[in-house]
DNA sequence: TCGTAATTTCAGGAATTACTGAAATTGTAT
DNA sequence: ATACAATTTCAGTAATTCCTGAAATTACGA
Protein backbone atom coordinates (compact mmCIF):
# COMPACT_ATOMS: atom_id res chain seq x y z
CA UNK A 1 0.00 0.00 0.00
CA UNK A 2 2.88 2.11 0.10
CA UNK A 3 4.23 4.13 -2.86
CA UNK A 4 7.19 2.72 -4.26
CA UNK A 5 9.97 5.27 -5.63
CA UNK A 6 9.24 4.88 -8.47
CA UNK A 7 5.52 6.47 -7.90
CA UNK A 8 6.99 8.76 -5.59
CA UNK A 9 9.09 10.27 -8.79
CA UNK A 10 5.79 10.47 -10.64
CA UNK A 11 3.59 11.84 -8.29
CA UNK A 12 6.16 14.81 -7.30
CA UNK A 13 6.89 15.91 -10.52
CA UNK A 14 2.97 15.56 -11.56
CA UNK A 15 2.26 17.91 -8.66
CA UNK A 16 4.87 20.22 -9.94
CA UNK A 17 3.72 20.35 -13.25
CA UNK A 18 0.14 20.59 -11.49
CA UNK A 19 0.85 23.95 -10.99
CA UNK A 20 1.57 24.93 -14.18
CA UNK A 21 -1.91 24.19 -15.06
CA UNK A 22 -4.63 25.27 -13.43
CA UNK A 23 -4.31 22.30 -10.63
CA UNK A 24 -2.25 22.99 -7.65
CA UNK A 25 0.33 20.48 -6.25
CA UNK A 26 -1.96 18.47 -4.22
CA UNK A 27 -4.46 17.67 -6.57
CA UNK A 28 -2.07 17.17 -9.58
CA UNK A 29 0.17 14.43 -6.54
CA UNK A 30 -3.56 12.45 -5.59
CA UNK A 31 -4.36 12.23 -9.23
CA UNK A 32 -1.02 10.59 -9.96
CA UNK A 33 -1.39 8.37 -7.32
CA UNK A 34 -4.43 6.86 -8.94
CA UNK A 35 -3.13 6.97 -12.25
CA UNK A 36 -0.95 5.13 -11.39
CA UNK A 37 -2.25 2.38 -8.73
CA UNK A 38 -3.59 -0.96 -9.68
CA UNK A 39 -6.65 -0.73 -7.17
CA UNK A 40 -8.91 2.03 -5.93
CA UNK A 41 -7.93 3.54 -2.97
CA UNK A 42 -10.08 5.15 -0.52
CA UNK A 43 -9.26 8.77 0.67
CA UNK A 44 -8.05 7.78 4.20
CA UNK A 45 -5.13 5.43 1.61
CA UNK A 46 -4.73 8.47 -0.20
CA UNK A 47 -3.84 10.70 3.19
CA UNK A 48 -1.59 7.92 4.47
CA UNK A 49 0.17 7.48 1.31
CA UNK A 50 0.84 11.63 0.36
CA UNK A 51 0.81 13.06 3.89
CA UNK A 52 -2.32 15.85 2.98
CA UNK A 53 -4.99 16.76 5.72
CA UNK A 54 -8.10 14.14 5.49
CA UNK A 55 -10.51 17.78 4.19
CA UNK A 56 -8.03 18.74 1.45
CA UNK A 57 -8.35 15.36 0.45
CA UNK A 58 -11.65 15.46 0.10
CA UNK A 59 -11.47 18.96 -1.93
CA UNK A 60 -8.98 17.16 -3.90
CA UNK A 61 -10.65 14.58 -5.05
CA UNK A 62 -14.25 16.68 -5.64
CA UNK A 63 -12.05 18.72 -8.10
CA UNK A 64 -10.75 16.00 -9.80
CA UNK A 65 -14.36 14.68 -10.67
CA UNK A 66 -15.32 17.89 -11.46
CA UNK A 67 -12.80 17.57 -14.24
CA UNK A 68 -13.82 13.69 -14.96
CA UNK A 69 -10.40 12.60 -14.19
CA UNK A 70 -11.54 10.54 -11.32
CA UNK A 71 -14.49 8.58 -10.82
CA UNK A 72 -15.33 6.56 -7.43
CA UNK A 73 -17.45 3.32 -6.72
CA UNK A 74 -18.07 1.07 -3.46
CA UNK A 75 -16.44 -2.02 -2.85
CA UNK A 76 -19.00 -4.90 -1.48
CA UNK A 77 -19.42 -5.12 2.23
CA UNK A 78 -16.93 -1.68 2.67
CA UNK A 79 -18.86 1.77 3.16
CA UNK A 80 -16.00 4.03 2.20
CA UNK A 81 -15.47 5.57 -1.11
CA UNK A 82 -13.10 3.94 -3.71
CA UNK A 83 -11.10 6.63 -6.26
CA UNK A 84 -9.42 5.54 -9.68
CA UNK A 85 -8.61 6.50 -12.46
CA UNK A 86 -9.79 5.56 -15.58
CA UNK A 87 -8.10 3.11 -17.71
CA UNK A 88 -8.52 3.55 -21.10
CA UNK A 89 -5.57 6.59 -21.93
CA UNK A 90 -7.66 7.66 -25.33
CA UNK A 91 -10.76 8.36 -23.00
CA UNK A 92 -8.40 10.44 -20.47
CA UNK A 93 -6.92 12.53 -22.67
CA UNK A 94 -10.16 12.85 -24.69
CA UNK A 95 -11.55 14.08 -21.05
CA UNK A 96 -8.82 16.28 -20.52
CA UNK A 97 -9.03 18.18 -23.85
CA UNK A 98 -13.10 18.56 -23.18
CA UNK A 99 -13.05 20.01 -19.93
CA UNK A 100 -9.82 22.24 -20.97
CA UNK A 101 -12.06 23.29 -23.75
CA UNK A 102 -15.09 23.68 -21.99
CA UNK A 103 -13.36 25.87 -19.51
CA UNK A 104 -10.85 28.27 -21.38
CA UNK A 105 -11.89 28.04 -24.71
CA UNK A 106 -15.69 28.48 -24.78
CA UNK A 107 -16.18 31.08 -22.81
CA UNK A 108 -13.51 32.86 -25.05
CA UNK A 109 -15.21 32.30 -28.25
CA UNK A 110 -18.39 34.03 -26.97
CA UNK A 111 -16.68 36.69 -25.50
CA UNK A 112 -15.41 37.19 -29.48
CA UNK A 113 -18.42 36.45 -30.89
CA UNK A 114 -20.81 38.74 -28.88
CA UNK A 115 -18.60 41.60 -28.61
CA UNK A 116 -17.95 41.27 -32.58
CA UNK A 117 -21.62 41.40 -33.31
CA UNK A 118 -22.60 44.48 -31.11
CA UNK A 119 -19.58 46.47 -32.71
CA UNK A 120 -20.86 48.51 -35.69
CA UNK A 121 -17.76 48.22 -38.37
CA UNK A 122 -16.84 51.70 -39.25
CA UNK A 123 -16.12 53.17 -35.67
CA UNK A 124 -12.41 53.47 -34.64
CA UNK A 125 -12.01 50.17 -33.96
CA UNK A 126 -11.63 48.50 -37.45
CA UNK A 127 -8.47 47.00 -36.25
CA UNK A 128 -9.39 45.53 -33.23
CA UNK A 129 -12.43 44.09 -34.25
CA UNK A 130 -11.02 42.64 -37.26
CA UNK A 131 -7.73 41.38 -35.01
CA UNK A 132 -10.18 39.96 -32.71
CA UNK A 133 -12.15 37.71 -35.18
CA UNK A 134 -9.15 36.41 -36.59
CA UNK A 135 -8.61 35.14 -33.18
CA UNK A 136 -12.29 34.03 -33.52
CA UNK A 137 -12.58 32.08 -36.67
CA UNK A 138 -8.76 30.08 -36.22
CA UNK A 139 -10.62 28.34 -32.46
CA UNK A 140 -13.51 27.90 -34.19
CA UNK A 141 -11.57 26.42 -36.74
CA UNK A 142 -9.33 24.12 -34.54
CA UNK A 143 -12.50 22.68 -31.72
CA UNK A 144 -14.52 22.22 -35.09
CA UNK A 145 -11.90 19.80 -36.37
CA UNK A 146 -11.22 18.62 -32.43
CA UNK A 147 -15.15 17.78 -32.20
CA UNK A 148 -14.77 15.86 -35.44
CA UNK A 149 -11.54 13.46 -34.91
CA UNK A 150 -12.84 12.97 -31.13
CA UNK A 151 -15.34 10.25 -32.99
CA UNK A 152 -12.65 8.70 -34.94
CA UNK A 153 -11.28 5.21 -32.97
CA UNK A 154 -7.88 5.14 -31.52
CA UNK A 155 -6.11 2.88 -33.90
CA UNK A 156 -7.70 5.30 -36.73
CA UNK A 157 -6.27 8.36 -35.06
CA UNK A 158 -2.95 6.71 -34.26
CA UNK A 159 -2.75 5.46 -37.87
CA UNK A 160 -3.40 9.57 -38.50
CA UNK A 161 -0.94 10.55 -36.67
CA UNK A 162 1.89 8.73 -37.60
CA UNK A 163 0.97 9.76 -41.25
CA UNK A 164 1.82 13.05 -39.68
CA UNK A 165 1.95 16.28 -42.95
CA UNK A 166 2.06 13.09 -45.41
CA UNK A 167 -1.96 13.72 -44.67
CA UNK A 168 -1.89 16.50 -47.16
CA UNK A 169 -0.57 14.36 -49.62
CA UNK A 170 -4.37 13.37 -50.37
CA UNK A 171 -5.53 17.16 -50.50
CA UNK A 172 -6.14 18.66 -54.19
CA UNK A 173 -2.79 19.21 -55.65
CA UNK A 174 -3.39 23.28 -55.32
CA UNK A 175 -2.40 22.64 -51.71
CA UNK A 176 -0.20 19.35 -52.09
CA UNK A 177 2.77 21.47 -53.18
CA UNK A 178 2.62 22.72 -49.52
CA UNK A 179 3.27 19.17 -48.39
CA UNK A 180 6.31 17.91 -46.22
CA UNK A 181 8.35 16.25 -48.81
CA UNK A 182 9.49 13.26 -47.08
CA UNK A 183 9.38 10.84 -50.10
CA UNK B 1 -4.52 56.10 -27.62
CA UNK B 2 -7.13 55.30 -25.09
CA UNK B 3 -8.72 51.95 -25.02
CA UNK B 4 -12.29 51.80 -26.66
CA UNK B 5 -15.02 50.12 -24.81
CA UNK B 6 -14.10 46.63 -27.24
CA UNK B 7 -10.75 46.66 -26.51
CA UNK B 8 -11.67 47.01 -23.10
CA UNK B 9 -13.66 44.17 -22.88
CA UNK B 10 -11.41 41.82 -24.83
CA UNK B 11 -8.17 42.94 -22.47
CA UNK B 12 -10.53 42.26 -19.19
CA UNK B 13 -11.06 38.57 -20.48
CA UNK B 14 -7.68 37.80 -21.28
CA UNK B 15 -6.90 39.16 -18.31
CA UNK B 16 -9.19 36.73 -16.29
CA UNK B 17 -8.18 34.09 -19.03
CA UNK B 18 -4.37 34.60 -18.43
CA UNK B 19 -4.78 33.13 -14.83
CA UNK B 20 -6.31 30.09 -15.83
CA UNK B 21 -3.19 29.76 -17.77
CA UNK B 22 -0.08 29.97 -16.29
CA UNK B 23 -0.04 33.68 -16.88
CA UNK B 24 -1.04 36.11 -14.56
CA UNK B 25 -3.56 39.00 -14.95
CA UNK B 26 -1.85 41.81 -15.85
CA UNK B 27 0.49 39.84 -18.62
CA UNK B 28 -2.69 38.88 -20.03
CA UNK B 29 -3.99 42.41 -20.07
CA UNK B 30 -0.71 43.30 -21.42
CA UNK B 31 -0.78 40.92 -24.25
CA UNK B 32 -4.34 41.54 -25.10
CA UNK B 33 -3.50 45.17 -25.49
CA UNK B 34 -0.67 44.67 -27.67
CA UNK B 35 -2.81 41.96 -29.67
CA UNK B 36 -5.46 44.49 -30.71
CA UNK B 37 -3.09 47.46 -31.36
CA UNK B 38 -2.42 48.80 -34.51
CA UNK B 39 0.51 50.44 -33.79
CA UNK B 40 3.35 49.10 -31.37
CA UNK B 41 3.03 50.64 -28.26
CA UNK B 42 6.15 51.58 -25.63
CA UNK B 43 5.90 50.93 -21.78
CA UNK B 44 4.61 53.87 -20.60
CA UNK B 45 1.68 53.79 -23.08
CA UNK B 46 0.68 50.46 -21.90
CA UNK B 47 1.03 52.05 -18.23
CA UNK B 48 -1.24 54.52 -19.34
CA UNK B 49 -3.80 52.64 -20.62
CA UNK B 50 -4.28 49.60 -18.25
CA UNK B 51 -3.38 51.80 -14.97
CA UNK B 52 -0.59 48.95 -13.64
CA UNK B 53 3.08 50.55 -12.61
CA UNK B 54 6.00 51.27 -14.72
CA UNK B 55 7.84 48.34 -12.61
CA UNK B 56 5.03 45.91 -13.54
CA UNK B 57 5.12 46.69 -17.18
CA UNK B 58 8.51 46.08 -17.38
CA UNK B 59 8.16 42.50 -15.87
CA UNK B 60 4.97 41.85 -18.48
CA UNK B 61 6.78 42.49 -20.96
CA UNK B 62 9.80 41.03 -20.20
CA UNK B 63 7.90 37.38 -19.52
CA UNK B 64 5.82 38.01 -23.16
CA UNK B 65 8.70 38.04 -24.49
CA UNK B 66 10.77 34.75 -22.85
CA UNK B 67 6.90 33.40 -24.47
CA UNK B 68 8.05 34.76 -27.49
CA UNK B 69 4.03 36.51 -27.97
CA UNK B 70 5.72 40.15 -27.65
CA UNK B 71 8.66 41.95 -30.35
CA UNK B 72 10.39 44.98 -29.32
CA UNK B 73 11.64 47.63 -32.07
CA UNK B 74 12.90 50.90 -32.20
CA UNK B 75 11.24 53.99 -33.94
CA UNK B 76 13.61 56.42 -35.58
CA UNK B 77 14.13 59.42 -33.82
CA UNK B 78 12.71 57.89 -30.13
CA UNK B 79 14.95 56.19 -28.04
CA UNK B 80 11.99 54.04 -26.08
CA UNK B 81 11.22 50.70 -26.82
CA UNK B 82 7.78 49.86 -28.89
CA UNK B 83 6.10 46.51 -28.36
CA UNK B 84 4.26 44.74 -30.42
CA UNK B 85 2.26 40.85 -30.83
CA UNK B 86 3.37 39.33 -34.70
CA UNK B 87 0.82 39.96 -37.18
CA UNK B 88 0.07 36.38 -38.26
CA UNK B 89 -1.93 34.80 -36.10
CA UNK B 90 -1.06 30.75 -37.40
CA UNK B 91 2.40 31.97 -36.42
CA UNK B 92 0.93 33.36 -33.22
CA UNK B 93 -0.56 29.79 -32.65
CA UNK B 94 2.80 28.05 -33.60
CA UNK B 95 4.87 29.73 -30.96
CA UNK B 96 2.17 29.01 -28.38
CA UNK B 97 2.39 25.54 -28.67
CA UNK B 98 6.04 25.08 -29.13
CA UNK B 99 6.29 27.15 -25.70
CA UNK B 100 3.51 25.25 -24.02
CA UNK B 101 5.37 22.34 -25.39
CA UNK B 102 8.46 23.09 -24.54
CA UNK B 103 7.51 24.39 -20.50
CA UNK B 104 4.70 21.56 -20.04
CA UNK B 105 5.17 18.77 -22.23
CA UNK B 106 9.02 17.56 -22.30
CA UNK B 107 9.92 18.05 -18.88
CA UNK B 108 6.96 15.22 -18.23
CA UNK B 109 8.58 13.19 -21.25
CA UNK B 110 12.29 13.01 -19.68
CA UNK B 111 11.09 12.39 -16.69
CA UNK B 112 9.15 9.08 -17.79
CA UNK B 113 11.55 8.12 -19.90
CA UNK B 114 14.57 8.52 -17.09
CA UNK B 115 12.11 7.07 -14.65
CA UNK B 116 11.33 4.33 -17.15
CA UNK B 117 14.96 3.52 -18.07
CA UNK B 118 15.83 2.82 -14.18
CA UNK B 119 13.12 0.75 -13.50
CA UNK B 120 13.88 -3.74 -13.60
CA UNK B 121 10.64 -4.35 -15.15
CA UNK B 122 9.98 -7.71 -12.53
CA UNK B 123 9.08 -5.31 -9.84
CA UNK B 124 6.20 -5.18 -8.30
CA UNK B 125 5.79 -1.73 -10.13
CA UNK B 126 4.83 -3.48 -12.76
CA UNK B 127 1.48 -1.80 -13.46
CA UNK B 128 2.86 1.97 -12.63
CA UNK B 129 5.82 1.37 -15.22
CA UNK B 130 2.95 0.15 -17.52
CA UNK B 131 0.76 3.19 -16.87
CA UNK B 132 3.95 5.14 -17.42
CA UNK B 133 5.09 4.36 -20.75
CA UNK B 134 1.37 4.21 -21.99
CA UNK B 135 1.66 8.26 -20.97
CA UNK B 136 5.09 8.33 -22.54
CA UNK B 137 3.91 6.89 -25.67
CA UNK B 138 0.69 8.97 -26.37
CA UNK B 139 2.70 12.34 -25.26
CA UNK B 140 5.18 11.02 -27.84
CA UNK B 141 2.46 10.19 -30.77
CA UNK B 142 1.07 12.88 -30.04
CA UNK B 143 3.99 15.65 -30.27
CA UNK B 144 5.33 14.04 -32.96
CA UNK B 145 2.65 14.68 -34.79
CA UNK B 146 2.88 18.06 -33.98
CA UNK B 147 6.27 18.71 -35.13
CA UNK B 148 5.06 17.27 -38.30
CA UNK B 149 1.70 19.36 -39.32
CA UNK B 150 3.65 22.47 -38.21
CA UNK B 151 5.82 22.30 -41.28
CA UNK B 152 2.70 22.72 -43.28
CA UNK B 153 2.04 26.05 -45.13
CA UNK B 154 -1.81 27.40 -43.36
CA UNK B 155 -3.90 27.07 -46.34
CA UNK B 156 -2.98 23.28 -46.29
CA UNK B 157 -3.65 23.03 -42.39
CA UNK B 158 -6.98 24.98 -43.21
CA UNK B 159 -8.13 22.15 -45.78
CA UNK B 160 -7.12 19.22 -43.67
CA UNK B 161 -8.74 20.91 -40.63
CA UNK B 162 -12.29 21.42 -42.48
CA UNK B 163 -11.59 17.79 -43.88
CA UNK B 164 -12.16 16.96 -40.28
CA UNK B 165 -12.92 12.91 -39.74
CA UNK B 166 -13.38 12.42 -43.14
CA UNK B 167 -9.05 11.96 -43.55
CA UNK B 168 -9.61 8.74 -42.53
CA UNK B 169 -11.35 7.33 -45.86
CA UNK B 170 -7.96 7.61 -47.56
CA UNK B 171 -6.33 5.38 -44.67
CA UNK B 172 -6.21 1.73 -45.59
CA UNK B 173 -9.93 -0.02 -45.55
CA UNK B 174 -8.79 -1.92 -42.43
CA UNK B 175 -8.50 0.80 -40.42
CA UNK B 176 -11.55 2.83 -42.46
CA UNK B 177 -14.41 1.25 -41.22
CA UNK B 178 -13.92 3.42 -37.91
CA UNK B 179 -13.99 6.50 -40.10
CA UNK B 180 -16.59 9.50 -39.12
CA UNK B 181 -19.79 8.47 -41.65
CA UNK B 182 -20.65 11.61 -43.08
CA UNK B 183 -21.52 10.96 -46.89
C1' DT C 1 -34.82 5.90 15.43
C1' DC C 2 -30.35 6.06 17.15
C1' DG C 3 -25.38 5.70 17.03
C1' DT C 4 -21.44 5.93 14.64
C1' DA C 5 -18.49 5.92 10.54
C1' DA C 6 -17.50 8.58 6.49
C1' DT C 7 -17.41 12.72 4.24
C1' DT C 8 -17.86 17.67 3.54
C1' DT C 9 -17.77 22.46 4.78
C1' DC C 10 -15.59 26.38 6.23
C1' DA C 11 -13.16 29.98 9.02
C1' DG C 12 -8.66 31.07 9.99
C1' DG C 13 -3.76 30.73 9.33
C1' DA C 14 0.26 29.44 6.27
C1' DA C 15 2.39 29.71 1.99
C1' DT C 16 2.79 31.51 -2.40
C1' DT C 17 2.37 34.84 -5.96
C1' DA C 18 1.69 39.54 -7.64
C1' DC C 19 2.63 44.33 -7.46
C1' DT C 20 4.80 48.65 -6.15
C1' DG C 21 8.14 52.47 -5.46
C1' DA C 22 12.77 53.50 -4.83
C1' DA C 23 17.29 52.67 -6.18
C1' DA C 24 20.43 50.85 -9.51
C1' DT C 25 21.68 50.05 -14.12
C1' DT C 26 21.85 50.71 -19.01
C1' DG C 27 21.85 53.32 -23.17
C1' DT C 28 22.41 57.52 -25.93
C1' DA C 29 23.16 62.19 -27.36
C1' DT C 30 26.15 65.96 -26.64
C1' DA D 1 33.32 61.81 -20.17
C1' DT D 2 28.83 63.72 -18.63
C1' DA D 3 23.95 64.28 -18.19
C1' DC D 4 19.82 62.53 -18.37
C1' DA D 5 16.25 59.50 -20.32
C1' DA D 6 14.71 54.76 -20.33
C1' DT D 7 14.60 50.50 -18.32
C1' DT D 8 15.38 46.91 -14.88
C1' DT D 9 16.02 45.07 -10.35
C1' DC D 10 14.58 44.09 -5.95
C1' DA D 11 13.03 44.36 -1.11
C1' DG D 12 8.93 45.01 1.08
C1' DT D 13 3.97 44.70 1.15
C1' DA D 14 -0.55 43.49 -0.73
C1' DA D 15 -3.43 40.06 -2.61
C1' DT D 16 -4.46 35.55 -3.57
C1' DT D 17 -4.40 30.75 -3.13
C1' DC D 18 -3.72 26.70 -0.44
C1' DC D 19 -4.23 23.86 3.49
C1' DT D 20 -5.76 22.53 8.05
C1' DG D 21 -8.56 21.14 12.15
C1' DA D 22 -12.91 21.53 14.13
C1' DA D 23 -17.64 21.37 13.46
C1' DA D 24 -21.48 20.08 10.64
C1' DT D 25 -23.63 17.01 7.60
C1' DT D 26 -24.63 12.75 5.38
C1' DA D 27 -25.03 7.76 4.93
C1' DC D 28 -25.62 3.43 6.76
C1' DG D 29 -26.38 -0.55 9.94
C1' DA D 30 -28.55 -2.25 13.91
Amino acid sequence: MNVSPLQQRFILHFGEMGSRWGINRTVGQIYALLYVSEQPKNADDIVQALGLSRSNVSMGLKELQSWRLVRSQHLPGDRREYFSAPEDIWEIFHVLVEERRKREIDPTLTMLRDALMETNLDSADRHAAKRMSEMHDLIELTTGWLDDVKGLAPKTLTQLMKLGGNVSKFLKPRAAKNAADSS
